[in-house]
DNA sequence: GTCTATACAACGATAGAC
DNA sequence: GTCTATCGTTGTATAGAC
């Protein structure tokens, strides 16, 4: 199998004017960037399977082989285009400040903000590409583990952290999954105050409360 | 998009054995049964998208041409295929009667246990199917709203059994995420002990606990 | 002239339709 | 069983930057 190298981290945009030519662009890579924008979108309208390197191509304005070129194939642009609509480590930072035993109201009043506000679609389809990949998972596993674990819970309690930030992970996943994906009612259509009313109690036992 | 009458229920079991023969087989009708469990296999072993319809036809011992004959395609067969492995209703009922204020600690531990033994990457590309096909989110949310709520929630909490029966929902459903699709540690191999230990009481909480 | 990002074409595989 | 569509991927010639 054939590795292309990946030349540099260049992310400025230039228009996509006119027709497309043969041979180097004049201004110099935004296809990276835009493809890289492309893929985020698709990915995220028709996940993992759904979305097909021609599409994540024709949407950037480029060739299919663009994806080879620059990123080494679909799996490794995938993996590239998962930086998250929104950065979880500046969110969580938002939101730690203040009183450790209100902590779990605060992170799930953010949580249900961004992603009601930013449509639960976005989400829905993140958590398919995430469940029908490895490689997303992996992602997503290290994630978990660096900024949840690092960033939040061994700041509130300092014991069985890792442990901790995992159970976190599993109300907030299966709120996301519910809420998002299945759209089971009562919950799907329930305001914030609700919901926040209703899980934060159990979510701040996993981050405070007593654990065996 | 073309869809075959469905002839008829025989659920009956025969036995596949014996080399397939042509023509109209004689007893009638294990075919759509024969398929049914193939699909059921092949589902779980590879997801929705990776189950191809020669392959269950193949493990059926039947024609590709019989599923379009019995279901009307793909997708019919996979909504009836999802008969779980296990029969929810009949797990459920098992671990009802008993100590209110302890059936989270049941519930979980028939689980833990059921999918423990079963393996469980046939839970996790259960999830996978689920999250990546409508059609079986609607028929968990169906499940969800029937057999959780009436069965079990209802019985010993009269108040707002919907809202709980989804609050459950988050809270296995984001276990069984994180512990057996993303395999996040210390969760992933943590035992049975732990577990029920430290979700028991969340799960306590949204069956019997106070609610806003 | 050299390097390389690019466009176009085509390959092998495999799915679902008929 | 055949047929068609489409997938991801690769080879190769070319155009432009340096």
């Amino acid at each position: 199998m054939h590795v292309a190298a990946v030349p540099d981290e260049s992310t400025e945009l230039a228009g996509k004017d006119g027709p497309r030519r043969r041979g180097r662009r004049p201004g110099g890579g935004d296809t990276r960037a835009a493809l890289l924008d492309a893929a985020r979108v698709v990915f995220a309208e028709r996940g993992y399977d759904g979305a097909t390197v021609r599409a994540i191509a024709e949407r950037a304005g480029v060739d299919p082989a663009m994806v080879n070129h620059w990123f080494g194939g679909k799996e490794p642009l995938f993996v590239a285009a998962l930086n998250l609509p929104v950065d979880p480590a500046a969110a969580l930072n938002e939101v730690l400040p203040g009183d450790p035993e209100l902590l779990a109201e605060r992170i799930l009043g953010r949580f249900l903000q961004l992603w009601d506000t930013t449509g639960g679609a976005q989400l829905a389809t993140l958590i398919q590409s995430i469940a029908s990949h490895d490689a997303a998972a992996s992602l997503l596993r290290e994630f978990i583990t660096r900024v949840l674990v690092i960033k939040v819970v061994a700041t509130v309690a300092p014991d069985r952290p890792e442990l901790r930030a995992t159970l976190c992970g599993t109300q907030l996943f299966g709120l996301a999954f519910v809420r998002y994906v299945l759209k089971v009612e009562p919950l799907a259509s329930a305001d914030h105050a609700t919901i926040i009313a209703a899980v934060a109690p159990n979510l701040q036992r996993y981050l405070t409360g007593p654990l065996p």
